[in-house]
DNA sequence: TTTCAGTCTGTGAACGTTCACAGAAGCGAC
DNA sequence: GTCGCTTCTGTGAACGTTCACAGACTGAAA
């Protein structure tokens, strides 16, 4: 394993032929006839280059084919050039929501334009959790990106300790005030919604939630309870677990408990789509009998029969505000504020 | 920009608190009355190791709380400890499709096994494709894993011209040889899923592809080919482009020119959705005046009215045996061969 | 002419590892 | 006692950058 297969070859300046390493900043000054100074402040554009070395450094770069080491670079800078983006689901839930999608390629493609990179790391379990401090002590990472982070996560008060810029894709419940974040207006969407479903003249309304450890769990349920006051009696309210199968029992519980429900908001177009499944099997007919309204407008709200009625957050515009809020962050911005984007109800046949 | 806040502070040994700075691998060597070449020894487990020393140094990296510098270790030993992920789609189609999630998920799970980072990137245009270049020629990835590369990807071709270990999760075709894989046996799960639909009685069966640059959007029209031999005629063919939409006016196309068909074998999930609507907007009743299968077994499937007959293709397993082959190259295997796995049809009420 | 400020450049010393080498210590065999 | 082998340890020299400093060169002002 520890075969040396050649040993390293001096990097002469092959001469009818290419070199064998890849260059360095010293060949670029060679070329250029500089110093590894000057060629460094090229790379970082200092001030202070002339016009006549910066060309010939320029010139130098393209004809060596050099790529600066982040790993040499990184080592005196202290800073990685990378971002670290924790998912805090267990493992056989990440991605089961969908909108980890859009928020991936968003942060990456955000990121990108400052050449960052985006490493992903699982938080599932106490061994992962450890790998990710290990990971960010070591350095490796300029920040990190929380997803889906619950209330309680002991990370949060490791990753504390360490003071390493993090924000989060959506509040985390009880570090509020901790760790900076971006998310759609929860509690408006949820008003929205439920307002839509009084105004449709819906009368018994009902909803499924996320887990109440959950900001969206929360705060979509809080959002319900505004509108309807005290007639969001504990007997129309169910609890989910964002998966479609939670989606169907938790109808199905409502249905026998509250029979002679009308409407059901549910907190995902995902639980939605369990929940009319429930409603198909009880013989329900949907919008007649009982209107479901969804949320997150992802794109299962399409392929449901029928289509659903829900709530459109601006994910990537989430996505992006919290990169945004990360980078600050990292260039040593003391304190950012959150950002709340607004949602729209987007009317289909499920109402 | 440039603003040096504050000066580094020397390493001094805080005599009343803690250190400022991390520790570094002379801090743990002080501490365990050894030298530095042991305790990197220790780190890289090489025999010739006292085990007075080993536990020694044991003793001293737990209480000095010390973690190895990965960027300086790349530096001299030239491997970076992680891999980088390319999405080869354009930026708005990635992670259109479901399954991308579980890749990512299985790939993150397995690489951390190993202590192995995974960077994901975007190569949907040239830019993206030259900072990938750049990244890995830069020697921060030990590899790369392509996923759902196109035919003809100048990428693959750089790629191949440094010489880094590369694998793909599902052929990238024309270069089968050239870049190892892991792939569902997407021809033959076509085959099972098209001799089932002769199975039970369909006559007229179509076809929607996926895009022919893709192996699933060949294969699996070849599987659906084998079965049907010269009754599959051109007229049953339509081409979709992964997508729901394309899926849906795909259909529209298949049932203007040939309306009697009575069975339609949709190569995704997410375009049979599409399907189903385009059928159901034409007033054909699935299954009963037409039968519709498709294919991943994705979530979608069971989100459809009716639920989707379908191919499952083990995907976690694919993504494992990808990262399989990545690591085996990176620990040196001269060649490996691809992996094909089986795949499995689930009936449901769509056929 | 001297002085000074403003530009520009080169150089040594880090950064925190690993690697190759040299050598010490222990032990058995001659 | 010496030799040789094995096991173990310490040390200097990389790896490829950036940073701070010192100094050289301009041109304008005194």
């Amino acid at each position: 394993m520890t075969g040396s297969s050649g040993g390293r070859r001096a990097a002469g300046r092959g001469d009818n032929g290419t070199m064998a390493k890849r260059p360095t900043i010293h060949d670029v000054a060679a070329v250029a006839g500089v110093s590894r100074g000057t060629v460094s402040r090229v790379l970082n554009d200092d001030r202070y280059v002339s016009p006549a070395s910066h060309a010939a450094v320029r010139r130098a770069i393209a004809e060596t084919g050099y790529i600066v080491n982040r790993n040499a670079r990184s080592l005196v800078t202290q800073r990685s050039g990378s971002v670290v983006m924790v998912l805090s689901e267990p493992h056989e839930k990440v991605f089961e929501d969908p909108n980890y999608s859009t928020t991936i390629r968003t942060a990456i493609r955000r990121l990108a334009t400052r050449d960052v990179s985006l490493v992903i790391m699982m938080a599932g379990d106490d061994g992962d959790r450890e790998r990710v401090v290990r990971y960010v002590r070591g350095g490796h990472a300029d920040g990190v990106l929380l997803m889906s982070t619950h209330a309680g996560d002991p990370l949060v008060d490791a990753l504390e300790a360490i003071r390493i810029p993090a924000v989060a894709c959506g509040a985390v419940i009880g570090k509020e005030n901790v760790i900076p974040y971006a998310a759609a207006n929860d509690r408006e969407g949820a008003r929205q919604m439920t307002r839509y479903l009084v105004g449709r003249g819906r009368r018994r309304i009902a909803t499924i939630t996320g887990p109440m450890d959950t900001p969206g769990g929360m705060q979509r349920l809080e959002g319900f309870a505004d509108v309807l006051g005290r007639k969001a009696s504990k007997r129309l309210i169910e609890h989910g677990d964002w998966t479609r199968l939670g989606g169907e029992s938790a109808m199905a519980r409502l249905l026998e408990r509250a029979p002679d429900l009308d409407a059901v908001f549910v907190a995902s177009d995902l639980m939605a789509a369990g929940a009319l499944s429930a409603l198909r099997a009880a013989g329900r007919r949907v919008p007649e009998d009982v209107a479901v309204g969804g949320f997150d407008d992802s794109a299962v709200a399409l392929s449901t029969h029928p289509p659903l009625t829900t709530i459109r957050q601006p994910l990537e515009r989430v996505a992006e505000e919290t990169v945004h809020l990360l980078l600050a962050l990292i260039d040593g911005a003391e304190r950012v504020e959150p950002v709340i984007l607004p949602t729209d109800l987007i009317v289909r046949e499920s109402t």
